[in-house]
This record gives structure tokens, sequence and C-alpha cells, in this order.
DNA sequence: GATGAATGAGTATTCATTCAT
DNA sequence: TATGAATGAATACTCATTCAT
């Protein structure tokens, strides 16, 4: 391992180590009550230091958003390049990709909709943007061609593919907030998964044809 | 009308055209961009003003959602209490309630769903808190009324209507959060009502026996 | 007195405040290493307060520059538009204003000759930037006019007199600034006075024909 | 050539290096908005470099015009001991040297005269601060000197030659200065070297007797 | 000697909130 | 009631300087 690599590794680990220490404290504190220092003490570093990886608050809390659109990305398109999948098939790995989606990081990802929905979406550096969008665009066709593959098949009803991927990502990404503003609204227990569950079967029982 | 009566109504008087101005302010700029200044600015008041109408910035804001949601809890309600329908055409009118509801006011909606994940709701004065979580509670449980008796009368889907009545605000809140950030993200043409549509559409196929 | 004007000295005095707090502090530390709290403190306000009077801090430095400059440009005109004098009184009554500029405000003018050299002039707003131009221009454009009273009369040599007037500046600024820094680096006394008159005084010789 | 010689040798070289990067950083930024890394970088070194040839940020500032006052020195030196020159013929040098010094480096000695008149020169190592004073001393020495020498052989006016040598100086900077803060206030074309041809002249003009 | 990653003290500026009038 | 001037705590970000390698 050549001394340029090592010093390339560190340096990931290092932001990896941010990263961390910002999913921590944005969960707990939301956006504009997580303060730098805060972030940087639950880091073990100092808040200059956080500057020398992220350009600035709101690019830090873009990229944990990024991480979980890298995953959701990886796993969507996997569920599609599969072989020998039928249709139906493949919307039940869809299904299941989506609870391992929030799984690998739920508070994150709730954060994630609370970014899509702020103003901070319009502040960022338009380097981070496009990564997001296209991260975003890509996840979405490729959840909106298993849909166009049971279409095709004859099996799902025929509606524009990617306006049920809109759908598909809005029930799952509204299950989540609601049941979460729920948890803290009315104190109620967590039914986030029974909640979920059912909701993906509707969705099925409404894609399919009789 | 008596003095106090009077005064009574001159000070809601007040209150509103603050809460128009909010309303105008926070769209534009978003909770934490939008100073009271601002919003005291667009009233035509003074500052202080408005602390003698709201005890401060967040519950000015949450105050906000409090009147969407008694917009759709009046409506939820109504179709409730309607006699002579039965569930197919409850839902139906449910439904179409709701695109009122998205109607009455988007950009507050909008702010809703923000309000529901975010860090402001953990500091709400326990007063408002237990307004908006009855008022939650009860519009939901009228639309759970709704499912019950579709499923009491054995053509909609033995689910606990509770959850379902979630799933349905989640879609909802989901397809109208996820359609705004599509638009900024992508900067594609707002296509909410064409997916809300169908969204609704496969719910109810989802909903109903066959 | 209307409750108008009223409000309106009161400002001006609160200006004020802030300037005579603001010049002792830049006076003492220089432009850097004064605070705005400093200031703050020495005017016995608070920082915020500070910025309902002036935009930033490089505006509240630039405007002590200008109250200095007000200064020199009425007494320059007003020597230009005595009636009745010959260009060798005038040339005296000029070399006089400037000894009661100097008596002005000592530490202030060594501050603008400061502002002049050094990275702050490129940042002020357009308006304060123009405001210092137009009083410069005039100032140096009323000294210069006492230079061509005596071309014209034939008792000073044939320059240009705006080049007189910015050599006559110069003179002026430059034997204050490099006194007030001898004073530091030798700890010399003080003897500027002294200095200053021989300097005009060779001005003078250099600037009559014989 | 020893080795301990080359070493030093070498050392001076790293230091040349270091303060023609800091010139230009300085002269395009300013002591404040220029950075120890900006510094480094022009120099391609580390920061950590810098500090193992200069204490501090203030006293590499300051470094520089010890260059130019040594170039300043050298010069009036020079013209002093020059055998066979009157009175009047050293004049004349002087002024020449006086453009040279100007063409030496128009910036750094702008950036001197900053630093007189700056918060700086309060900081600085006794030593740096002792070095500057005993070269302004001696070069205004020198100039008094070749007062003192027209003084005695009475073609020149009968002042304290110091005094004469301070407002020569006084004369020469506050022309630069004016002349460079005037091209940046009014944006007009650079017309110092007219002026100073001017003001040069009329400072003879008034210093020989008639 | 040289490096450059890490530091953390330092500061201009903002803005929700108060309170004397 | 209404005002709006004053407050002062809060914070993102910078950068001179250090020190382990």
């Amino acid at each position: 391992m050549g001394i340029q690599e090592r010093k390339e590794r560190e340096k990931e680990r290092r932001r990896q180590q941010i990263i961390v220490a910002a999913k921590r404290v944005f969960s707990e504190k939301g956006f504009n009550k997580a303060t730098m220092e805060d972030i940087a003490h639950e880091a073990e570093l100092s808040p200059g230091t956080l500057y020398l990886y992220f350009k600035n608050k709101e690019e830090l809390y873009a990229s944990l958003s990024l991480r979980i659109l890298q995953y959701l990305h990886i796993r969507v398109e996997h569920v599609n390049k599969e072989e020998g999948l039928g249709a139906e098939q493949k919307l039940d790995a869809l299904i299941e990709a989506m609870y391992d989606v929030y799984a690998f990081d739920p508070l994150i990802l709730i954060n994630m909709f609370h970014l899509q929905s702020s103003e901070t979406l319009k502040n960022l550096s338009p380097q981070l943007m496009s990564e997001i969008e296209e991260l975003s665009r890509k996840s979405i066709n490729a959840i909106a061609a298993v849909f166009q593959c049971g279409i095709d098949g004859g099996i799902f009803i025929d509606r524009h593919p990617v306006a049920l991927a809109d759908i598909f990502w809005s029930l799952f990404s509204g299950v989540i907030l609601w049941t979460t503003s729920k948890k803290i609204i009315n104190e109620e227990k967590d039914y986030l998964r029974d909640t979920l569950k059912i909701a993906f079967e509707m969705f099925s029982r409404g894609l399919y044809k009789h």
C-alpha cells in the first residue's frame, strides 16, 4: 500500500468519523438546533477540522442523505438486474429492499425527507445538488423499470411507470414520516413496521390486475 | 354585542392578520430564514405586537398548521356524518375532501409535513401540542371510521381501520412532499395532481375486496 | 419640536455616541485589533445596537473619516469663498485651516490616512465610498482654486493647480504620518508642530515666484 | 566554502523565497486578508515551514519593510559619501535615489507606510523593531547630512537638518500614498511620477536661498 | 529540515425576545 | 394595546500557529 493510498484511506476514515457524529447530532437535535461545535465534540475533533472535510454545515448535512441514497440506488439497481425474476418476484424484492433501506439508517432517512421538504435544499452547492439529483433520478428510474416489467407482462395496471415509482416512494416515505411524527405527537408506540407491511400489501393489491 | 365580545372579535382579527402574514413569509423563506421582523413587516405591525398574540416564533409557526388541521377535521367529520352514504361513496367523498384540503392551502400543508418531521415539534407548548394532537387524532379517527364502515359492510379488506387511515394519510402527504421536492430537485414540472389521482385510485383498488 | 424631529435628534445622538466610542477604540487598537464588542462596551451599548446604526464594522470605520473630511471641506471652501483676500492671504488662511483640521481630531486624521492606504478602502459600500470620493474631490478642488488664484495673479509658479493641491495635501498628511510613526519607532518626543511649520514655509517658498 | 556557510546560504535563500512570495501576496490582498497559507502556497512551501524562518506573520510582514529600508539606506549613504559633490549635486542625487527606491519595490514601499501608521508596529519583536529603528534613523541622518552640507555651504536655508530630512521623507511618502489612494478612490489614472517631480522641484525651490 | 493535518481561540453578525414609553 | 429600540446570547466559520511524523 503506497503512502498516497494510506493517506487517502486515512482521509476517508476521518470523513466517516465526522459523518457518524453528525448523524447522531442531527438526528437528536435537527439541522438548526445542532451546532458545528456539537458535532465536533461528538466526533472528538475540533470545529476547525470539520471544515477541512466539509465546506460548510449544509454540505455536511446533505452528505448524510447522499450516503443513504447511494445505498438505495445499489439495492434497487440490484433488484432490477437480477436475472430470471418475474415482475411479481421483482416487486417482492423491491419491497424487501425498502425494508433494508429503512433498517440501514432510519434516522438519516427521516432527515433526508426533512431535507427534501426544506429550505436547505435550495442552498446546496451545485455539485452536491447534482449528485443528489442524479442518484434520486436513477433510483426512481430503477424502481420504474420494475413496474415497466410488470406492465409489459400484462400483470400490472397500465399506468406511467415513473408515476407508479413516485407513488411507491411517496408511500414509503410518507409512512415513515407519519408514523414517526405520530410517535412524537401521540407518544404512541412505534408501529411503523406493521403499517409499512399493510401499506405495501395494499399497494401491491392496487397494482396487480385481477 | 357586548364590549367584551367586540374585543374578543378584534383580537381574533389581529391573530388572523398575523397568521396570514406569517404564512406568506414562512412559505417564501422557510421557518429558519423567516424572521419575526419580516412577519411583523408583512403584517404591518411591530415585532413586539406579535408577542401579544403568540408566545414565540414556534407557536406562531405551529398555529399555521392548526388552521389547516381544523379545516381537515371539519371536512372528514362531515364526510363521516353524511347520512345515507355507502362506504364506497364515503371513500370517494374522502378523496374529494383531500383534494380540497390541498387546495385550501398547499404551502402551509407542506409546511405542516415539515413541522411533523422537525425539531420544532419537540418544543411546542403543551397546550398547543395537545390541540394539534387532538385534531390529528380526531381526523385520523374520522378517516378510520370511513374504513370501518366499509369493513363492516364487507366491501373493504379486513385490516385495522386506524392503520388504514394512517396509510391513507401517509400516501397523501408523501405524494405531496415528494412531488414538491422532485420539482425542486429535478426542476420538473409539477405533476402532483396526476400522481395524486393515480395514488388514490391504487389505494382504492387495494382497499376493496374483489 | 415635533415627535418626528425629536426621534431624529435622538437617533443622531446615538450615532455620535457610537462614533465617539469607535474613535477611541480604533485609535487605540487599530482597525483589526478593535472588536465590535470593544466599541459597544466603550459606547455602553450592546453589540447588536451598533448594527442598528452602522451596516458593519467597515462602514463604522469609514464614517469616522467622513466626519473629518466634512470639516476639512467646510474649512477649505470657506477660505476660498472669503471675499477680498489675495492669493497670498488665502494661502496663509489655508495653512491655518490645516492646523485646525489636525487639531479637530488628530487621531482620526491618522486613521484616515491609514484608511486611504489600506485594503479596507476596496470593500466599502458604494454609497459611502462615493461620499468619501466626493468630499475628497471637492476639497482638493477648493485647495486647487487657491493656487489657481495665485497663478492667475502671477505670484505662484505656473503648475497644474490640482497637482499643487495634491502636493500640499501629501505634504500635510506625510508629515503627520511620519512624525507620528517616528514617535512610535524612535520614542522621540512629538515635534509635529515644528515640522509642519517648516514644511508649510518651504512649500510656500517653493510656490512663490521670486 | 565550509558546510556551515553553505547551510547559512541555503537558509538565506529560503528566507528570500518566502519574502518574495509574501511580497506578492501582501501586495495583492493587504496584510489582513493575506493568509499564511496563501503565502506558503505562493512560496511552494508548507505553512509550517514559514515558521522556521519567521517568528510570526507580523515579523514576516515587517521584514519586507526592512528590505526596502536597507536599499534606501545604501542609496542615501552612497550619495553622502560620494567625494567631490557639491550640496546641489548631492540634492539632485538624493532625489534620483528616491525615484530608484520607489522603482525598487513600489508596492512594498506603500506597505511600509501602511506599517508605519498601523497597529502592527506596536507588536513587533524588540529585535526587529530596533533594526527598523536603526535603519530609519541612519537613513534620515544621511539625508540630513546632505542638507547640513548645503546649510554649511550657505546655499540652503538655515533650518534643523533632521527636520528638513523629515519633511523630505514626508513629502516623498505622502505623495506616493496620496496619489495611490487617489487612484483607488477616484479611479484616476496614476500620475504619481509627474506629481513627485513637481513636489521635489518645489521642495528644492523652498530649500535654496535666493 | 520540512510537512500539513489539526487545533481552538477569536469575532462579526444575526435575530428572537423584552420592556419602557 | 401597540410600539420599536435595545438587547445579548448564540454560532458558523477563519486562520495563525503548533507538533507528530
